[in-house]
DNA sequence: GTCTATAACGAGATAGAC
DNA sequence: GTCTATCTCGTTATAGAC
């Protein structure tokens, strides 16, 4: 009995200790990447540099690396908030019309990342902009990135099992059959080869839509963005076979 | 006779002397934008520095001074000679195939403004990418950044003239009445308003399709890039109501 | 008039000694 | 972890060469 409550005791004593150090350096890591993303926003991710994030928390440079092994490192858990930022947004939006018909889903998913992109569009630049110089991706970017897409891909697939099923879409030509039936493998091998391919085609022009409207080429040139983006994204949806 | 032989003889004298200058002057403004190119390509819009173009030239900074006011000159220089080259590339596409029939010309136009990104990765996200931070574009790059949408238009004008004319096209939503309308006055008041609309939507999206490729969203999803893109594009020219 | 070079400014980054 | 000496940057003023 004693045994046993002196090891609780002890237990306890380091857990809350542990969870103590935890939580602070879990606090510590927001703040830099908080401070990071300020950064990002005010001089791009180019420019973005361990010391002045330090100098601003007033930390040195050299504790950044406690937390951060290298600004790529950094770098990375940035894009990778952002994309799990941006997926969950599209998720919620989702969930919230769970119930409706497939191509209210889809307007919704689609309206949720326009949204966040407008309130977000420097991690939108970030993650879906210029390359930065002499970064490169890691793998680990690959499924966060992957949720929005995979999102479309489920309203897809139950609108084709649902009632009604999908619009019957014209084969893919002949030059794109290999390749449309080796997405869908990967993609949805459950779908129709044209449809996985019609998909990939509509997630790259949603995100077409959305940075033109964020990167300013629709300035003096489309005005009433909101009701243009609702009519482009259906007509998207119509493109992957919705009804 | 005299007066005009003397008056000649000033005229050759001066345009001669202006012209060694003023080809002095063209030679070393060529020189700065191709260094600075380069820049470009190394680091990045965001770090492209006037000291480091005339280092790398030979020159003093200040020199610069002399043929472009400021660093934002010169980035715009750069951006209006990109978009300059991207539809002198299109353009030449398109006339390559002038009497083939539109759907032939729609698609001549997307590949020479995707091969043209291929090969001008960097100009590229100059122009199309994120922007650049603290860079506000002036209205002089408007021109030039309108050549592949109008060559868009004009195939589409063609088409909705020609023989066959245009696949009818749904009106847009009751919302998207008025701003079609305006749009529609603006870019191409001889076609209809739905389908000016979708002209503008195929627009944002032959370029969202480029960019994902070249920005590296496509990688392993989409392998064989150019049948692909071949298709999406077919798909986008039958959105617009080419046939 | 046209150009280049020198020098300087204020702001910011950086490297290394301590 | 701190401090300092030395870099970079955009930009301007000025002086002199052609």
């Amino acid at each position: 009995m004693c045994a046993l409550l002196s090891s609780c005791a002890r237990l306890i004593r380091m857990s809350t200790a542990q969870g103590a150090r935890a939580r602070a350096r879990i606090e510590v890591t927001a703040a830099i990447k908080d401070e990071a993303r300020r950064q990002l926003a005010a001089e791009g991710a180019a420019k973005l540099s361990l010391r002045a994030v330090a100098r601003e928390l007033g930390m040195v440079s050299s504790a950044l690396y406690r937390y951060f092994p290298s600004r790529d490192d950094l770098l990375t858990a940035l894009i990778i908030d952002a994309y799990d930022s941006l997926g969950e947004s599209a998720e919620q939006a989702h969930d919230a019309v769970a119930e409706a018909a497939p191509p209210e889903r889809w307007l919704a998913v689609c309206e949720a990342v326009r949204r966040w992109a407008l309130g977000h569009p420097h991690e939108y630049a970030l993650i879906y902009g210029s390359p930065v110089p002499g970064y490169v991706a890691p793998q680990t970017t690959v499924p966060p990135a992957a949720r929005v897409g995979l999102l479309l891909i489920g309203i897809v697939r139950d609108a084709h099992d649902g009632p009604g099923g999908l619009e019957e879409l014209p084969p893919v030509p002949e030059d794109l059959h290999a390749e449309a039936e080796r997405i869908a493998a990967d993609l949805a091998p459950d779908l129709p080869s044209q449809v996985t391919a019609a998909l990939v085609v509509a997630w790259a022009q949603l995100f077409g839509l959305v940075g033109f409207e964020l990167f300013g080429q629709f300035n003096r040139v489309v005005e009433a963005r909101e009701p243009f983006f609702r009519h482009a994204v259906r007509q998207l949806g119509r493109g992957v076979g919705l009804r």
